[in-house]
DNA sequence: AGCACCTGCTAGCTTCTCTTGGCATGTGCG
DNA sequence: CGCACATGCCAAGAGAAGCTAGCAGGTGCT
């Protein structure tokens, strides 16, 4: 129950977004740890263009959030941590999150069967 | 418990496999029924090269197996069906499996802070 | 033989993703 | 002002993934 059921695409997103060491690292420390992007990409040992490239996916796939704030110092910092997410994979679960993929594009296919035997 | 967690190398070979709306069709079609690659390929309607290299990736991660057998008429066939998973996605068990990627590469971080402030 | 169906492989094009490097902005401090 | 640190964006190269088209082999039926 709980979850309405991902949407097919929305899986898809998840998946491909998480399908990255560097995500599931980022995600890690999030976990461990909120933290903000320079510092985080210090401590993972990444440029940080990257790490951005990287949180900008995990935001936008809903796995992570960001929240500007103002160090004591005055320094504008973006902090980031993990959204609570708990997202299932097993053969229904796909078969379920398939009939709500988007157009496979062309025509379909109904039971283009019946010829031979 | 159960799962021993699976590694942070083969989370990420899963994910990456089922991050692809065609295989997830796959999967969902052989859910529903044991199938072969040239019928599956008619019904999924893309092209059996195609679904080979899909299918190819999905027994790679472990998700589908195949086995060869004879149809009454003689014709030699291969049948997949889905393998029994069942993966966990949350922040945590990210954050467990992210322990066990393999080598981020270069150098290590340990504490790299200590300048400002 | 010719046709229908099954399997498998690969060269090659196209498209997407990852990653780097440079540049721009803003603030506080000596 | 110049340095250190924070943020953000973007062009461009390298590499991986996706997909097509074509060819190979094999069996059974008419």
């Amino acid at each position: 129950m709980s979850r309405p059921g991902p949407t097919g695409d929305d899986l898809v997103r998840v998946l491909a977004t998480l399908a990255n060491p560097h995500r599931l690292r980022v995600v890690a420390a999030l976990v461990r740890e909120r933290n903000y992007v320079s510092r985080l990409a210090r401590q993972l040992g990444i440029s940080r263009a990257l790490l951005q490239v990287h949180l900008r996916k995990l935001e936008a796939a809903g796995l992570v959030s960001a929240q500007l704030e103002l160090s004591e110092d005055g320094k504008a910092m973006k902090f980031y941590e993990v959204n609570q997410f708990d997202y299932r994979l097993t053969p229904d679960a796909v078969a379920a999150a398939e009939q709500t993929l988007s157009l496979p594009e062309p025509g379909e296919r109904g039971v283009e069967e019946g010829s031979r035997s």
